[in-house]
DNA sequence: CGCACCATTGACGTGGTTCAACCTTGGTGG
DNA sequence: CCACCAAGGTTGAACCACGTCAATGGTGCG
C-alpha cells in the first residue's frame, strides 16, 4: 500500500452489496454507524499489487467487489496461492504490524477499509464484532482445511474440478446451465492449486473434451451437470435428493 | 465421544502446564476460577478416535499433553491430516453442533473439557476470552497457510525435513545436538505431509545416510545441525546472525 | 518364543513437471 | 482497417519424482 489515496465515499451501510455477509453482518445500527464513519472505498485494478509480504499494514477491510489472491512464495520463486478473497472476505490482523502474505488484485477490485488502530479499538469495545470476527476466522480456518485435502490428496484433474465446481456454486447467478466469468487466470488457478500452467490448460481441455464443461473463451465457463463436475471432483455428495 | 467418564480433578489452574499459552493465558484471576470450575479431564490412549468426524460435539476444550490429530477423509479412503494438536492447542467450536474432522490420540493424551453450551457462555460473557480465543485462531490460520505451502510446493524431501525442524524446534527440550522423540508414526507423518509411508521412509534414510540427521529406534531423532536440515527443508531462513 | 505391527527396501509404472514450440486474442498505431 | 505485437493460453515430447505393489526386516508385547 505504497500509495495512499482513499475516496472518502462516506454513502451509508445499508445500501452495501456485502452488508449481511461481511464483518458487520450483525451490527446493530449505532455500530453500523461507528464502522461507517471509520470506513473508506480504494479500488486496485487487475494485477496490481495491494500488500507486499512483511510490509506494514495500517489497514485492515473487506473486499466489497472482485476478487483478490493472498500468496506466499519461498526464495526460489516457487508461489502457492493460501487464499482467495471474495466479496464479504476479510483481510488483515488487528493484532498484526505486518501483512504475512502478498496481496494481488485477481480482476478490478474494491475494499472497505478501516485503519487498524481503530478498528482494533472498535474489536474490544464492542463483543458484537468481535464475535463476528470470531467466526469468520474460524469460517476461514475451516476453508483453509479443507483447502488442505485438495493439495495434499486430489489429483489433477481433481482438483480443477473441484476449483470449477467451487467458482460455479458461488459466482453461477443460478440458471440451468450453470455459467459463470472465471475471476482467475490459468497461473492464478495453478497458483491456487499447487499445479503448473500446463497442467491445470490440459484438464480444463480434457474437461471440455468429455463433455463435463463448456468454454466460452479462456474465462467463461458453462456447466450443464453440476453433479458430473462433482463427481470429477472426487467429493462425491452429489446425491443430490432427487425431490 | 462414545463413553463419557470424566475424571473430576479439580486441583486448580495455576499449576497447569499450559496456564500461560492456551486459551485461559490472558484471564484474570475470576475469569480463571470459572473456567476452573466448570473444568474436567479426560485422557485417551494412544491410537483411540477421539471424535467421529460429524459426531455430536458435547465438549470443547485444550490439550495439556500429548498429541492428537486432526483428519479429513474422501469416500475412498484417502486420508489427510489438516490438524496436529499439541499442548495448549484448542479443539471444537464453540458454535457448531458437530465435529468437522476426525479427532485421534497420536500419543496417549490428555484434555481439559469444557461443555460446549457453557463454554459459549462464558464466551459472550468475558470478552477477554474471546480475544484470546480470536487470537489463537487466527494464529492456527496462518499455521494452516504455512502447511498449504507445503503441501502444495514442497517436494517429498523438503517436506519431511520441514516436519523434523519443526518437531525439533518444539519438542527439543534444547541443548545441542538437538534430539526429539517423533509423536508421530510413519503412516502420521505421511497423512501429515501429503505422501505416502514409503516416500517418508524413504526420505528419512536419505536424510539419515546423508548425516543430516540420525535416529534412535524408530522414533527418536538427532539434528546436529539445525541450519542444514533447514536448508534440506527449502526454507532457507537459516541466516542465523553469526552472533 | 512367536506373533503383530510398524517400518524399510526394491522394482516398476505413471501422473505431473519441464522445456519448447505454437496458437489466440485483444489492443495499438500506422 | 488491418498489420503487428505482447500476453496469456494450448499442445507435444521426454523425463523423473513419487506412488504402487510386494517382499523383507525389526521390535515390543503376550
Amino acid at each position: 500500500m505504497t500509495r495512499i489515496d482513499l475516496q472518502i465515499a462516506k454513502s451509508g451501510c445499508s445500501a452495501c452489496p456485502i452488508r449481511h455477509r461481511a464483518i458487520c453482518a450483525t451490527c446493530e445500527p449505532e455500530e453500523l454507524d461507528r464502522l461507517s464513519g471509520m470506513k473508506s472505498y480504494r479500488t486496485w485494478k487487475a494485477g496490481e499489487t495491494i500488500l507486499l509480504e512483511g510490509a506494514q499494514l495500517p489497514f485492515v477491510g473487506s473486499v466489497v467487489s472482485g476478487c483478490a489472491t493472498l500468496t506466499r512464495s519461498m526464495e526460489d520463486g516457487r508461489i502457492q496461492m493460501v487464499g482467495l478473497l471474495l466479496p464479504s472476505d476479510f483481510v488483515g490482523r488487528h493484532d498484526r504490524e505486518t501483512a504475512a502474505y502478498e496481496v494481488v488484485a485477481a480482476t478490478d477490485v474494491t475494499f472497505c477499509l478501516f485503519k487498524r488502530a481503530e478498528f482494533r479499538q472498535m474489536l474490544v469495545e464492542t463483543p458484537h464484532v468481535m464475535e463476528r470476527m470470531l467466526q469468520m476466522s474460524l469460517d476461514e480456518l475451516d476453508a483453509a482445511r479443507d483447502w488442505m485435502i485438495l493439495l495434499g490428496r486430489k489429483t489433477a484433474r481433481e482438483k480443477v474440478a473441484t476449483l470449477l465446481a467451487n467458482i460455479l456454486r458461488r459466482a453461477a447467478s443460478s440458471g440451468h446451465p450453470l455459467r459463470a466469468e472465471l475471476p482467475l487466470t490459468r497461473d492464478a488457478m495453478a497458483s491456487y492449486l499447487g499445479l503448473t500452467i500446463e497442467t491445470v490448460s490440459r484438464q480444463m481441455t480434457a474437461l471440455r473434451k468429455e463433455g463435463v464443461i463448456e468454454m466460452q473463451g479462456h474465462r467463461g465457463i458453462t456447466c450443464a451437470d453440476l453433479s458430473a463436475l462433482l463427481t470429477e471432483a472426487g467429493d462425491d455428495e452429489d446425491g443430490l435428493p432427487l425431490a
